[in-house]
DNA sequence: GATTTGTTATACATTTAACGTATGACTATG
DNA sequence: CATAGTCATACGTTAAATGTATAACAAATC
């Protein structure tokens, strides 16, 4: 990022006011109010500090700027020639300070620029959606990267200039803050045409029999199983015939009939309410995964990332209530 | 002086870096430093000072501003959103800022404005023309007040906007600062016509038979001459018929022939030239006056000052010479 | 994989600077 | 002449900025 000396914007030449002059913005300031203000002791009274102070912070400016701004005695006070046009310079540049500020303060409070987004695949398309439609409507000149991925490492993702993200699963990464949303069921399913001529397994025990299909995002080869009524927990060691990342994957493996899955209750409802899903013993279900809003830890975060998370915070828990 | 809250013009509103976070300007110099350079320990290098110390303030700007402007790890650096626009709107301000000490810095090197100057009527209307009409050409956009007066009271003048006086005579005023001149000769001069009928005065103690003239200025009954070899001095007492503070009105009533006067040599030589005049006891002359350039001891002054200061001291020998 | 180099951030002690209080000097006012 | 209010300075205190030392980290090199 260094720039060579031709690329150099930085004001050139001697400053008049070096460093060690105290806040010469100050310096400044203190100045327009003694002009204005009428006396040292008014002007003191005005900025709230004591007139040798004032006093002190006049001298100070004009021995560092070689010039005799005010002619005063004990009992009169007027604007050199050379004080006249300092206070004409010196209002103009600190109304550029003052705009400066402005602009900056509004940089704090109003979101802007590109607000960078990783969502799972899973939520990534419908479920955020509507939250993500209200901030663009909230926010006119925000813009937003909404990238779908699965990747758990977001901590890469988030130094490459990345936001924010939605992570389904613990969040162990002590950089990122985690803002907890809800919770996703995760349920056990099978196609009606894999359980033609077999017994409808009415335990969990009973699954294993089955063919099954691996999300190995969340499991492999083994599956954990806990009951919701009674909060037993039975572990079961399956041998997939297919694995896969994707719970869409997964989720059309499961409707053909290749095998018994584990996925998320909220993207299987559809399946399952036109019959090409059944759910399988109910009552037992694999642990709900967590699912947070991640971004890194910081001292200060820009207003579109500050605006995004209140947004999803407010929202958010009845995106992922218990029951789905 | 003082301005009511209507006419009030300095910037309003709360500042995003208040007082107490150091030198504003070298904050935000420190933060140009560092985009440019790359990274901090090169800023530190580049700016003369330590790394902590580069660190620290950067630190300091982002707590004020409440934003992040560097994302850094301790071998990358880039500028965040907020970083590339406090950048862009950093070197805007600097530059009005470098402007704003340019202009003050020209104040104090160039002259500018108008020069207030008293001079008394004796010199001010030929003798000191020259140089001031070299002033003028040398300073283009100089005006020059300038104010024939012999007023002795030039502090009540140079509390009142004056710059600076010739002043004929000793300076006691401990607040001025006196840069000598010259001196002027004062002789003793009568018309002929004066003398008509009369023995011509061979030796001062017979200029007391004689009518007087007196420039109550500088003498009003009693004379003071000394002679120019033997330094002998002898006192007259004198009845002037006739009391001026005007040398040249003493001037024309000398040359009518109403007594004898003395005066500066300068201003008599042309009617003594044409024999208008003649100096009697030309080896008697009273005590010369110094010739002074005065202005008010003060910390700094204007560049046309000092400027119109060094014209006179290299000049102001040759205008003013013993012989004169 | 271990070591070196160079980075950023922080703790600590020192140095520097800014401040408020007290007060002198001055001048306008009553 | 006394009083009130001004500006400038001396002094001691407080606050802040600094440099030094160093920990933690990561890329580059061996």
């Amino acid at each position: 990022m260094a720039l060579d000396d031709s690329q150099s914007k930085i004001p050139s030449g001697t400053l008049l006011l070096p460093p060690g002059t105290g806040d010469r913005i100050e310096l400044m300031l203190t100045f327009l109010r003694i002009v204005e203000a009428g006396n040292l002791s008014a002007a003191a009274a005005q900025l709230g500090t004591t007139q040798p102070t004032v006093s002190r912070r006049l001298q100070t400016l004009e021995r560092a700027l070689g010039l005799r701004l005010l002619q005063r005695t004990t009992h009169t006070m007027r604007l050199t020639q050379d004080g006249e046009r300092c206070y004409e310079r010196a209002k103009e540049l600190l109304a550029g300070w003052a705009r400066f500020e402005s602009e900056l303060k509004g940089a704090r409070e109003e979101p802007e620029g590109t607000l960078r987004v990783i969502v799972p695949h899973a939520f990534g398309q419908d479920r955020l959606v509507g939250p993500l439609a209200r901030y663009l409507q909230q926010h006119a000149g925000m813009t937003v990267e909404w990238l779908l991925h699965d990747d758990r490492a977001i901590h890469d993702y988030i130094s490459a200039g990345i936001d924010c993200a939605i992570q389904v699963g613990e969040v162990t990464d002590p950089g990122l803050v985690a803002i907890p949303l809800g919770q996703v069921q995760r349920i056990v399913v099978a196609a009606p045409s894999l359980l033609a001529g077999r017994d409808v397994p009415q335990d969990a025990g009973e699954l294993a029999k089955l063919p099954w299909l691996a999300l190995h995002t969340y499991y492999r080869n083994e599956v954990l199983l806990e009951h919701t009524v009674s909060h037993k927990r039975k572990r079961l060691q399956i041998k997939p015939r297919f694995s896969t990342d994707s719970l869409y994957a997964l989720r059309s493996a499961a409707i053909r009939g290749l095998g018994v899955g584990i996925g998320s209750r909220w993207a299987l409802t559809e399946a399952l309410a036109n019959g090409q899903l059944v759910q399988l013993v109910p009552e037992w279900q694999a642990a709900p995964l967590p699912v947070s809003l991640v971004y890194p830890y910081a001292r200060f975060y820009p207003a579109r990332l500050r605006r995004f998370i209140d947004l999803i915070r407010a929202e958010g828990g009845a995106l992922f209530d218990s029951a789905g």
